[in-house]
DNA sequence: ATGTAGACTTCGGTCGACC
DNA sequence: AGGTCGACCGAAGTCTACA
């Protein structure tokens, strides 16, 4: 870890500033060099204003500090969900037994997460760990999210759903959902990319309705998804938004053409040959199925 | 802007943390009151330790510490980028006239990014003015480069392509570029989406040995192509990534093959009704005419 | 435009006590 | 577990001057 100073002389230089560009008005002269030379420290408010004027984000300031790595927990969580993403479950299930115990605060949160992310995965019956109920009364209790915050609650509606001692409405959680990642919104961007994060939610809490037979509720999240594309919004969040759309045809709507989309989605796919997506072909199978059946129970 | 520890406090409480949790082992009980009640500031490099142990990215810290707004010049950069991703070319050389002059140095930084944005779109002569003369040379001078100049590279390709005063060989570009995305990739993730970046230049470098008729040189891009497939990429790269790949198939491997992927591609972004994307139909109608000429000039 | 040095002031930061 | 107060020390930060 450099000093913070040395740090902001390398980004300077790199960026062809000169020292009364990226400190004036925020320190004097003479200081930005002792600063500079690793002499000595600084406030954080001004530390704040001078990235301000380096035109870097503070993360990547933090990267570059690190020696061009990332902080520990980063390295722990994206490990973790680079284990999630390919299905790795049994080293994720060893990761977590290792740490599970660990005196580390930041070890132990991600231990958390893990667990969420290994119960979760299946929707059947599983035992409700300490650390997930403290995570559910903690999420419920808390009007603002975090960013983390807004990434985990789609893993928790399961949780809710099969759990009936929380009593807690889904249509309560999606408008906290809602008001939440408005926050993470600008005028003219997603810096966060928040948006994929509530059409991930969306499409969570659309199978839950329809797992669990509740076709109002199902039927009116095709709004939700339609006023998506008002945003801007990635090609991941697109196919995502496209699939859902698509499987509410197969239920409520034009058979057929729902049909043809996922279909379509699934023959892109194909394209590509990768190892890493959500599973669109095991959701088309189900859905295809279901609602077929959905529509004979219909007819009679 | 709040006092950076009263947003401290306010994270510290969404997230349900303990002070001892956060502030144990970087400053004293007592101090950490004075702090989070905003009578203190705090060294910075005690900040990102801080910021460590929240859990939190120190860009996300930055948005709720500016309530939950982005910082001016990252407004203004969202703004110009939205303009010329929506292709709104009168409003954006409008935005440029306003600020061209502009006595702060983000906005002037800002306004030389808008300046190449409005002359690279087309790959037509025109005048190099000063700031992008500027920035060319600082751009070769340094070997290390941030998220933004890597950002930047793809734009001036054909700056150098139509510039032959710049004796700067793509291919040593292309080196560079390298080296500097590899700095940026992590063991499991891509933290900075840079991927997206390295797809997005290959592109352009692909397209500008194509225009200049250095087939040899376009026909070894296949492999940069391919090696990317063994990074994470998301979908907006994975899908550049195939168009170009079907582009070079329609010049040197099975013409058939690569039509069919590029009106796959097509066929499959017309489910979204959008006006955020890059021009894949326009690309996929010069290609196919123009590698059609050179399939036949080979013949010859 | 940057780097260094000394003299001087302000305030970041600890400790202990008490609520 | 927070929160606050007073006393104390060292480091942050300025100004001036000279390279």
């Amino acid at each position: 870890m450099e000093k913070v100073g040395v740090t902001t002389r390398k980004i300077r230089l790199i960026k062809g500033l000169s020292q009364k560009q990226v400190y004036a008005g925020v320190i004097s002269r003479s200081f930005a060099n002792r600063f500079e030379s690793g002499a000595n420290d600084i406030q954080a408010s001004k530390f704040l204003k001078i990235l301000d004027n380096l035109a870097i984000s503070a993360t990547e300031f933090q990267y570059i500090n690190n020696n061009y790595e990332l902080s520990q927990i980063d390295q722990m969580l994206t490990k973790v969900n680079y284990l999630y993403n390919t299905h790795a479950f049994s080293s994720l299930a060893h990761w977590l037994q290792q740490h599970k115990n660990s005196t580390n605060g930041q070890v132990r949160i991600t231990a958390g997460y893990v667990e969420l992310l290994l119960a979760t995965y299946d929707y059947r019956e599983f035992p409700l760990s300490k650390n997930i109920q403290l995570l559910m009364y903690h999420l419920l209790s808390e009007k603002n999210w975090t960013v983390q915050e807004i990434r985990i609650v789609s893993m928790l509606v399961p949780v809710i759903a099969t759990h009936k001692q929380f009593k807690v409405k889904i249509s309560t959680i999606t408008k906290r959902m809602e008001q939440n990642c408005i926050h993470y919104l600008t005028k003219y961007s997603d810096p966060f990319q928040i948006n994929n994060e509530l059409v991930n939610y969306y499409g969570v809490v659309f199978q839950n309705y329809l797992n669990s037979k509740s076709y109002t509720n199902a039927f009116a999240m095709k709004e939700k998804f339609i006023n998506l594309g008002e945003k801007p919004l990635d090609w991941d969040a697109r196919v995502a938004q496209q699939l859902w759309l698509a499987v509410w045809e197969l239920y409520f709507g034009n058979f057929k053409s729902g049909k043809l989309i996922l279909e379509k989605i699934i023959d892109f796919k194909k394209i590509f040959k990768t190892k890493f997506d959500l599973n669109i072909e095991a959701i088309t199978k189900v859905r295809l199925q279901d609602s077929q059946k959905y529509r004979n129970s219909k007819k009679e």
